[in-house]
DNA sequence: TCTTGATCTAGAGTTTACTCAAGGATGGAT
DNA sequence: ATCCATCCTTGAGTAAACTCTAGATCAAGA
């Protein structure tokens, strides 16, 4: 009754937009739980799969780390008594990207009030009062 | 009559947060824009120093590669004729981040319904309906 | 003058996250 | 039976951005 269209590490290599090389990199660093193989010893993946290199993508977009990604991977195949770890997991690093974001919104305020300053002095041909911490250098 | 303090690398290390190695690093990589030296043959910096590399910081902190900070100091030490490229450069940047940031946002928006699922399923005993692409996996 | 701490250069080493290469097996199509 | 694409493993290579080491020089204080 179950039966799911066999994807190889070809077919979810196209579907994640990992490469093939990238997959089994992530199965050696534990970062690809329930992966089984077939007789002729091909790795042999879930649809669900899919869902976990997406999920991963996001980890990673935010800034987590392999090694951070590889403990969370492991609470994961210890099943849902991890759930209150994976949990605790999460919400801490929650807390780190948002301060991060900030962190980042702050500078490219920095970054935007130094395109103004050059904006100024490019239209008025005049350079404008100094802003501290722009970093103007005099030239040598 | 003018007269700074002499700021040498250390110096600078302290004031900017960067390590001695890593100052004279970036200056190999023409990061470092109107350094002199003493007798000695030791780095001179000015104050405006410490204020690049706050500058510099900023740029990295929102994304900027090494790479292209170096085009970036090479036009400031053109002088102020390439101001425009200058201009350009930076809104370039201003661009890539604040798509770099959409994205990391919509990233942290879906570990956080992934936060809300686990919390549910963990204060209700039940694992909630399917929230789709939260790379959930089977156990096997 | 001697010592100590900061500085210098050149070059090697580290970390992270892939990325590729070599050589070999497998399996469906002709 | 033979091709060819796709898969396998092991191990080496790459890129970015530092980070450290070794051996030498310099400057200021005891």
């Amino acid at each position: 009754m179950r039966k799911a269209p066999e994807l190889y590490i070809g077919g979810l290599s196209e579907a994640s937009g990992h490469s093939v090389h990238t997959i089994r990199w992530y199965e050696t660093q534990g970062l690809m739980p329930g992966v089984t193989r077939d007789a002729g010893g091909r790795r042999v993946y879930e649809a669900e799969h899919i869902g976990w290199l997406e999920f991963i993508d996001q980890l990673k977009r935010t800034g987590m780390s392999v090694a951070e990604m590889q403990v969370y991977a492991a609470l994961v195949m210890k099943g849902r008594k991890s759930l209150p770890d994976r949990l605790e997991l999460l919400k801490a690093h929650r807390t780190r990207v948002k301060a991060e974001l900030a962190k980042t919104r702050a500078a490219l305020k920095l970054v935007e009030q130094k395109i103004d300053y050059y904006d100024t002095w490019l239209t008025t041909g005049k350079r404008p009062a100094e802003v501290p911490s722009l970093g103007r250098l005099r030239k040598r």
